[in-house]
DNA sequence: TAATGTGAAACCGTTCACAGCG
DNA sequence: CGCTGTGAACGGTTTCACATTA
């Protein structure tokens, strides 16, 4: 199947594969069936095979995946096996707490820049980055920063995602709100909180008086 | 087209146009067409026909739609027209973060009750909330919270999930990884922020030496 | 006339059933 | 024999083209 293209929607569930792979190397479990690796992420058995086939297969029929070795697949096809430097841009609530994150040093992810506005901020430590002014974006081309994380509020979006770009930045995760337009091979993930919240009432059942 | 069943996808779009059309309607205007509307959100102009027609049409054939009508329309189809009382259960980093942000207001959202295991945080005031101790759970039944917020380690989300359920919540949003069992009819949003970095990488370009 | 609303076609992803293999 | 790997059927979503209507 190497000549298939590979769903997006495979592409999404393969970071989750992978958190539970590393947790079961973690329990040292050496073997998992797709089935049980199934229970564990919430998805149906045939789903994570067929994932899994898009790259050629990695189990042992009969016996079930070897996780040291999945793992490893996972992340070389995620591009998680390298370290990943990040720039993030505002310091507010939300920037604030993406940089105190622990969450992203397992998946090759380490924020060696912080950016902020308001003269305030800059200056200051946290987490073992000292936060520049904006204007020091551009230096990111000589720090071997391809990855740029966007917690402005929504009006300086659109600028600050140029200025990334102009950095040579070519993936960007943006917390902000607002349609931003990049260059066709640049990555934009949207993390948009509200969003995610405000389809939920639609799926609850109705709330009595 | 009332009988047909609405997609997820179109379910998963409308806030976004919601809080476009907020944003128009900020700025004075009073009439969107669908190709307008897509622009601002970045989804094609068919889609968004398509997506409204799921609940009857809206618009006036040659003019567009009507900002207010239409922003209250999807407001009431969401069912953000009420004020959906939320509880989070977690004070960590993103617990904080959460409770800090301002963008869910806007939505109807209010978080009326904050709770965390450690004593130290118990009693502490933030953003209007009062810490209290994860076994006050149970006395959210009185106080019209249908909405819990999880933001816990993830060795403990069962056990939080439990509690809100038996506290009468029907719908959650868990920021914790790890995949947790409900009833059918509760509905579980998960924001899970390292998977959504974790599947950047593969779509950007080659990183060059 | 200019924009909506909508069947039908095309596309994509999921599910199934079973062949293939250790 | 058990579990993987996969072509084919299925179902849901997007795209298209155009009839419709203020």
């Amino acid at each position: 199947m190497r000549y298939h293209k590979v769903p997006d929607e495979t592409i999404r569930r393969l970071p989750k594969y992978l958190r539970c792979l590393l947790w079961l190397e973690s329990q040292g479990e050496r073997n998992v069936s797709s089935v049980g690796l199934a229970k564990l992420v919430g998805v149906n058995p045939w789903q994570i095979r067929k994932d899994f086939s898009y790259f050629g297969g990695f189990g042992k029929r009969g016996v079930g995946y070897a996780i040291e070795t999945l793992a490893t697949e996972m992340k070389k096809i995620l591009r998680l096996n390298v370290v990943n430097k990040a720039a993030l841009v505002g310091m507010g609530n939300l920037g604030r707490a993406v940089l105190a994150f622990s969450g992203l040093e397992k998946y090759g992810f380490e924020i060696v820049a912080a950016f902020e506005n308001d003269p305030k901020k800059v200056g200051e430590r946290t987490c073992g980055v000292v936060v520049e002014d904006v204007s020091k974006i551009r230096t990111l081309k000589d720090r071997g920063v391809y990855v740029g994380i966007i917690a402005v509020p929504r009006g300086v979006v659109q600028e600050v995602a140029d200025d990334l770009l102009g950095a040579g930045v070519n993936g960007i995760v943006k917390f902000s709100p607002g349609y931003i337009t990049v260059p066709k091979k640049v990555k934009v993930i949207t993390i948009d909180i509200a969003m995610d919240f405000a389809r939920l009432p639609y799926y609850m059942p109705r709330n009595l008086p």
